[in-house]
DNA sequence: GGCAGCGTGATTTTT
DNA sequence: TCACGCTGCC
């Protein structure tokens, strides 16, 4: 246990009962964790098969797992059950899927399966798509079942009525019908399984751990946080570590009070609170500290470090979202100068949609870069067909796998067709493979061909599966459906690229099969088909030197060398959705803030822009609130891309920062205050717009993909600024004001003179 | 039955 | 801005 400060210690040497971790961030959390695990099975006798290990990502599982090898030694660790909840309870289904009447085949649908699912149910019952969104009915569903909430214990209300019930039911058949589960299912059936008294399953699951240990705890939903001590109630031996400041998961369940009242469930259990930071400079962590102390309820702690300040916080106001992008790509130029390696260093932003510009950016420079999420490799087209293949081979009831494929390539089985077999299939409560014989005798001469032929031609492939492995069989189901020839007769672009992806598809396939390899498993189809459902977007972020892209939820758990922080501008982060936001939201935004930038070691560089481009409008947005809580001498504001090329980078600080600091009225809004002080620029009307001075050998950063953009124009809104309005227009100005938002008097052409607030302008 | 074009609509964060 | 769905046409 040497190298480990006191608290760290507490916790690894804590071997029986509760334990609660407060593990703030970059407080060696990982490094505890692992090494409580190889002091139990080192000093404890605990078997490593009886030591269960929740971890948020598949990643995190490995590199735990990784860890632990060199801890312990592979031997030892191969039969740690470590993994995602996802992926811990898909592995207990496989063992116990007939308490909860599945199939051992069931396959896992995502969420666009799972919506087609949902659609094809309300058609049937006739519900009108518009009054019930798809989307939203299936938000609603997914968070009664977040409750442990089946359809038969849901109490109608106002939230969910009685049509939502039936739909719930609908859509439960369905699913079922097609021994088929969704992300929630797995959690729920496997709670199920547990807390089914009467079964031997039961009491064999909760026999089966000596030791429970969840990390990223203030992450769990109420299910999760069930399941879990069910499975610990034995032994009581349950670890939670988590930070309730970087729960940032509530719009998907996560309940903070699983962390915050942890001591309510469990009075008995140690409290361990890691509380210095190893990652983060000074400066970053004051910085930290400071965006996330005005937060209501939370834990006290005191992060602190003992690390020197460093350099301070920049902060960067940039006129447009390219422009920012161009500053971002400068820090990454400059950092690659100095040796920082390429996967050392990230930008973050608050929703995808920021990803693009940013893209450009580092695509004109040639600067390599992987984006993280986004579009996700498996839910392209054709990937989607390809494995639609494999698990209707391999479950021949998965219903929304046989209607996308039936028919692609076309091979004439047309819609018509497609809902003569459903609806059969639905008359007999059985799934569309099954109900094809029956159907097929109501059909014309030559769709009943056709069906017969696509039937044969999957039951030939479920042949190939028995005798071959995935690879194969992936090659010869791409052969044999004709879905490779018609990529392949189609010249264009577009079909080359499909063709590539299907080609990256057999190499993740080969992928997989060496790792089972490697754990000593047979490959089998099932298992990676399960893979390929649970990976999560970091899961595929690969080591290679490039730049990382993505959005702050999916760097939670990282670090990097340099952070980029963008779009830090009100609306944006804190994100506004279209009803305004609660409270809650703002508070989870807050934390949202906290967590990127506890992600930087040593260089943060946060940005923002008073105009930028959103879902194809320009706005003016004001500058993120959260700017206004950082520590003004920690951090160091620039008003221009230009500023930031200029020498020596230890100048003096310069008088506006205070503009952005809340020194004024500490009792007022933030928000007003930071708003007011970043449209109140003072300098916008007397800055100089001439060329940037540049010291010798400073290098200007190419804007040739921005110019034209000119830096530092028609960007600022004052009394004479040209406006658009959506309803009224073109205006003029007449004055800028701030009661809390900012608000412009403008006169427009044909309605006179109006008072609208300025984020609903942009400029003319 | 299939395709192309158009218009519409909406547009966080993800296992 | 873009993605999707619908409609109308071949």
């Amino acid at each position: 246990m040497t190298g480990l400060n006191e608290p760290q210690k507490a916790a690894v040497a804590h071997s029986a009962g509760p334990l609660l971790v407060f593990a703030g961030a970059g407080s060696g959390k990982t490094r505890v964790i692992t090494y409580r695990i190889a002091n139990l099975i080192a000093e404890h006798n605990v078997a490593p098969h009886r030591i269960l290990a929740v971890t948020f990502t598949n990643k995190a599982a490995g590199e735990m797992r990784e860890r632990l090898d060199k801890l312990a030694g592979a031997a030892v660790t191969r039969d740690l059950w470590v993994g995602t909840f996802h992926a811990i309870c898909a592995k207990l289904l496989r063992r116990y899927y007939a308490e909860v009447g599945l199939e051992k085949t069931f396959v896992i649908y995502d969420d666009s399966d799972q919506k087609a699912v949902l659609k094809r149910v309300m058609r049937a019952a006739d519900t009108d798509e518009r009054a019930y969104p798809p989307k939203q009915v299936l938000g609603r569903i997914h968070r009664q079942k977040r409750q442990g909430l089946g359809p038969a214990d849901v109490r109608v209300s106002r939230s969910f009525d009685s049509t939502l019930v039936v739909l719930y039911e609908g859509y439960e058949k369905a699913m079922r019908i097609a021994n088929a589960v969704d992300f929630e299912d797995l959690i729920l059936l496997a709670v199920r399984i547990v807390e089914n008294k009467e079964s031997a399953a039961a009491q064999e699951l909760k026999e089966r751990f000596d030791h429970v240990m969840v990390d990223e705890f203030q992450d769990t939903n109420t299910i999760q946080y069930r399941l879990v001590r069910a499975l610990a109630a034995r032994h009581e031996n349950l670890c939670v570590v988590g930070d309730d400041d970087q729960s940032i998961y509530s719009w998907r369940g996560a309940n903070v009070t699983n962390i915050r009242g942890f001591h309510r469930d469990f009075p008995e259990a140690k409290i361990v609170k890691l509380e210095q930071n190893y990652r983060s400079t000074g400066n970053i962590v004051r910085s930290a500290l400071a965006v996330i102390a005005p937060a209501r309820d939370r834990e006290p702690k005191k992060l602190w470090t003992a690390q020197e300040p460093g350099e301070p916080v920049h902060v960067r106001r940039l006129s447009s979202e390219r422009l920012e992008a161009a500053e971002v790509l400068s820090v990454i130029q400059r950092s690659l100068r100095r040796d920082v390696p390429a996967n050392e260093i990230a930008v973050f932003y608050r929703i995808h949609a920021q990803s693009r510009v940013l893209e450009e950016a580092l695509r004109s420079e040639g600067i390599p870069y992987q984006i993280i999420g986004g579009m996700k490799f498996f839910e392209r087209a054709e990937i989607k067909t390809a494995l639609a293949y494999l698990r209707l081979i391999d479950n021949p009831r998965s219903d929304a796998d046989l209607i996308r494929v039936i028919n692609t390539p076309t091979r004439g089985i047309g819609q018509k067709t497609v809902e003569r077999i459903m609806t059969t299939a639905s008359a007999r409560s059985s799934c569309g493979w099954d109900a094809i014989d029956t159907a097929v005798s109501e059909l014309g001469a030559g769709p009943k061909k056709k069906v017969l032929a696509f039937q044969g031609l999957i039951q030939k492939l479920r042949e190939v599966a028995e005798r071959a492995g995935p690879h194969e069989l992936i090659t010869e189901v791409l052969e044999r459906t004709g879905f490779r020839e018609l990529l392949r007769r189609d010249d264009s672009a577009e079909a080359d690229a499909r063709l590539e992806n299907l080609e990256e598809l057999r190499g993740s396939i080969l992928e997989y099969e060496k790792d089972t390899a490697e754990a000593g498993e047979e490959p089998n189809l099932a298992s990676y088909l399960e893979r390929v459902a649970l990976v999560s977007v970091v899961d595929t972020m690969d080591d290679a030197p490039k730049v990382a892209l993505m959005t702050v939820h999916a760097a939670k758990g990282l670090e990097f060398h340099t952070v980029c922080l963008t779009g830090m501008e009100e609306e944006v982060f804190p994100y506004r959705g279209i009803d305004g936001d609660s409270p809650e939201e703002l508070e989870e935004e807050r934390r949202l803030a906290y967590v990127a930038i506890t992600r930087a070691r040593t260089e943060l560089h946060i940005s923002h822009a008073s105009t930028r481009m959103i879902f194809g409008q320009t706005r003016y947005l004001a500058p993120s609130r959260f700017l206004a809580d950082l520590p003004p001498d920690a951090t160091e504001f620039h008003e221009s891309a230009y500023e930031f090329e200029r020498p020596p980078p230890n100048r003096n600080p310069r008088p506006e920062r205070s503009r952005y600091s809340s020194s004024s009225r500490p009792e007022a809004p933030r928000y007003e205050q930071s708003t007011r002080l970043a449209w109140r620029s003072p300098e916008a009307e007397t800055a100089p717009t001439g060329e940037p001075s540049l010291a010798e050998g400073e290098q200007v950063v190419d804007y040739d993909a921005f110019d034209d953009i000119p830096p530092d124009q028609g960007v600022e809104i004052r009394k004479g600024s040209k406006v658009m309005h959506k309803r009224f227009g073109k205006g003029i100005v007449e004055s800028v004001e701030n009661d809390g938002n900012v608000t412009v008097v403008a006169r427009f052409r044909g309605f006179g003179t109006r008072k609208v607030l300025a984020q609903y302008l942009s400029p003319a």
